[in-house]
RNA sequence: GGCUGCGUAGCUCAACUGGAUAGAGCACUUGACUACGAAUCAAGAGGUUGAAGGUUCGAAUCCUUCCGCGGUCACCA
């Protein structure tokens, strides 16, 4: 074994000059090391800057170093020019911190070259541990509410961003050292259901998931979508019928009878229509507890949850509890009294009570009404102050469209006004719209992608590309179908994730099925050549540590991305956005490729730079997998 | 119209939150398999960061005004 692995196996570090007050930072990443280090020596000086506020990056590729710091923000403080307190800080760095061989200084950027001994360190520690760049837990607990789907249809794509995001800020939360529980409110009560309830009476003849060998989501979506087309052939004929014209010449002032009876639908459903009569009254029923109405309700709900269940297991994705809005509306209804006598709300003359959030800017916003039954914000009250009760969580999450941007800000501020304790620990993930390339999805146009017909075209298309590769005859059947799921959904997620939530989306189906370059495949690709190198070497010389000084260019990115994983992490965390995370996957893939083709490793030159390779492959490979794993995809062994 | 978000290569996205010469992929052109896995790599071309001002050592990022595209302003959810 080479003497500089032997020292480290045996020695603890004896740096000559490091004092003791950076004897703690050892154990730290270099990151960390270089940031306390900074600050500690800046405020030898008397500057006052705090570990976090020192910008350290990865060196760019036309620079000579590993990390730079930025040292700008200094600059006014001390008094000199940018090149002199570079060369300053550099040396007071690399005298203090065995980890840093060299500086040089560029600008207002000091480069950092590291030593053999930090990569030697940043390689163990990988090894050492399978959590490496996770943040120890911190006992506090996140709340994060995602999918929250209404049981009247099935799951669409829009409904496949909020899922992914949901879930792979979960995990990153959970890397990042929360407790987190993942919940879900189903809307499964309301107008909408009772349309596809009244529509399956009228119309279903007592078709079931079972009798039809139609998924349950999409049996009572049927349905929905059926009560519509019954509801728009009643509304054109009632607007040729006398009752018809005759409002339309009363109301419709000069507009065109077109554009009238367009604009007056809502009203239509509302006051005259039959169907919408007997939908409401199938409300009022199911409200009264009507034992028949219950019974359908329960039954058909049950089929809808059935085909979420297999949507949610095919996409991967679990919740620890469930909350029904079935249950939660009439705690709402109270919370609203109970406000409204304490003086926090209002109620009008006709009955109907209001929140009147005009001082913040805001409007005034009706919580009941005026027949005391609820909207949609009080519910909200209600689950707020339940899942408060529940868990007591330090945050509380919820992962919603950005069209609700102002009802949660207008929630936000009611739970305020209530004097809830958790108020300000409550966000709005809120992500842009999924919108195809020929615009938006429309029911009525038959655009809508679903959920289930996605995933399913995506691992079609995966295994049409596997299949002609060859490597993949060497798995077996079973091997197979579970390698081109897995491929197949690295392709969709990795496509929908890599996207900042906050922007909106243009999701070309067949471009999410691309399988080569800024893709999950690709990533994939790169892990599952590093384990086919892996089982060709030797066990036991992969563990075997030596000295090896001449890195490529290859090689010390490679490090320098493993090196910022734990501040990938943190940083994904503290922003609620994966987006980060899928980027370094890519980039870390990107450069194994190119180090892969660039440099032989089983049949390196030396023994030394044989090991060190293997070693750094295996520690992409666990980075690699780790990394993915927090946006919800899985890895194959081979493809 | 009020409030709010977004405009970066033909297309889809980055840019460490104010830092180095704005980077990737797709598509296009051209090269590399008798190589540890070619779902790979390399090279080329592609930009007045919607426009104009301003703030400073430094702006895609912050401020102002326009232009364009969404969202939202229901006793819907």
């Amino acid at each position: 074994m080479a003497e500089h692995a032997f020292l480290f196996f045996t020695c603890q570090y004896q740096s000559k000059q490091a004092t003791v007050i950076f004897a703690h930072l050892m154990e730290k990443n270099v990151l960390d090391q270089i940031r306390e280090a900074t600050s500690h020596i800046l405020k030898e000086q008397g500057i006052e800057v705090s570990a976090g506020d020192v910008l350290v990056s990865t060196t760019r590729k036309d620079f000579e170093g590993d990390l730079t710091v930025v040292i700008f923000p200094f600059v006014k403080a001390m008094k000199k020019s940018p090149p002199e307190v570079g060369e300053w800080l550099g040396a007071a760095l690399q005298s203090h911190l065995d980890s840093i061989a060299g500086y040089n200084v560029v600008q207002g950027f000091l480069n950092l070259t590291l030593s053999s001994r930090a990569w030697f360190d940043l390689l163990v520690a990988i090894k050492e541990n399978p959590h490496y760049g996770t943040s120890p837990r911190k006992d506090q607990k996140a709340l994060i509410e995602f999918c929250s789907p209404n049981t009247n249809k099935p799951l669409h794509l829009g409904h496949i961003r909020n899922i992914l995001l949901g879930w792979s800020c979960s995990r990153i939360l959970h890397a990042a050292g929360w407790d987190v529980v993942k919940i879900q409110i189903i809307n499964d009560r309301g107008i909408a259901i009772c349309k596809s309830m009244l529509a399956w009476k009228l119309y279903g003849e007592g078709e079931t998931p079972e009798s039809s060998g139609t998924k349950g989501d999409f049996l009572v979506g049927k349905y929905y979508v059926l009560f519509n087309d019954k509801l728009t052939l009643e509304y054109d004929a009632w607007q040729e019928s006398v009752e018809g014209r005759s409002i339309h010449e009363e109301k419709a002032e000069a507009k065109p009878a077109k554009e009238f009876f367009n604009d007056f639908k809502n009203t239509y459903f509302n006051s005259y229509s039959e169907l919408g009569k007997q939908a409401r009254e199938m409300l009022i029923a199911w409200e009264k507890d009507d034992p028949e109405v219950r019974s359908l309700w329960t039954m058909m709900n049950g089929w809808v949850y059935q085909g979420f269940d297999e949507t949610f297991a095919a996409l991967g994705v679990r919740f620890d509890q469930l909350y029904y809005e079935s249950e939660t509306w009439v705690e709402g209804k109270e919370q609203v009294l109970k406000g409204l006598q304490q003086g926090i709300f209002v109620k009008k003359e006709d009955g109907s009570i209001w929140v009147d959030l005009t001082d913040r800017k805001m409007d005034e916003k009706i919580l009941l009404r005026s027949d005391g039954t609820a909207v949609y914000i009080t519910q909200d009250i209600g689950t707020a102050m339940q899942r408060y009760r529940d868990h007591h969580a330090d945050a509380m999450v919820y992962v919603v469209g950005d069209e609700q941007n102002y009802h949660f800000k207008v929630l936000f501020e009611i739970l305020k006004k209530l004097g809830e304790p958790y108020a300000d620990a409550l966000f709005h993930l809120s992500y842009g719209m999924v919108e195809l390339p020929s615009g938006k999805m429309k029911g009525r146009e038959g655009t809508i992608v679903e959920a289930d017909d996605l995933m399913r075209d995506v691992i079609s298309e995966a295994r049409a590309v596997a299949l002609e590769k060859g490597e993949i005859a060497t798995l077996t059947e079973v091997e197979q179908t579970d390698a081109f799921r897995k491929i197949g959904l690295a392709a969709l997620k990795f496509f929908m994730l890599k996207i900042n939530p906050q922007k909106r989306m243009v999701f070309d189906p067949s471009a999410s099925v691309d399988l080569q370059g800024q893709t999950g495949p690709y990533v994939q690709n790169a892990y599952v050549r590093i384990k086919s190198v892996l089982r060709k070497a030797e066990e036991d010389q992969i563990n075997v540590y030596a000295t090896y000084t001449d890195l490529a260019d290859s090689e010390r990115q490679l490090l320098q991305l493993l090196a910022i994983y734990p501040e990938v992490i943190s940083k994904a965390a503290r922003e609620y956005d994966p987006s980060g995370v899928a980027n370094f996957c890519y980039d870390m893939a990107k450069n194994y490729h190119r180090f892969y083709h660039d440099l032989k490793i089983l049949g390196a030159d030396t023994e030394d730079a044989r090991n060190f390779r293997l070693n750094l492959s295996a520690s992409v490979a666990q980075v690699l997998a780790h990394a993915m794993d927090l946006l919800g995809i899985e890895m194959p062994e081979k493809m």
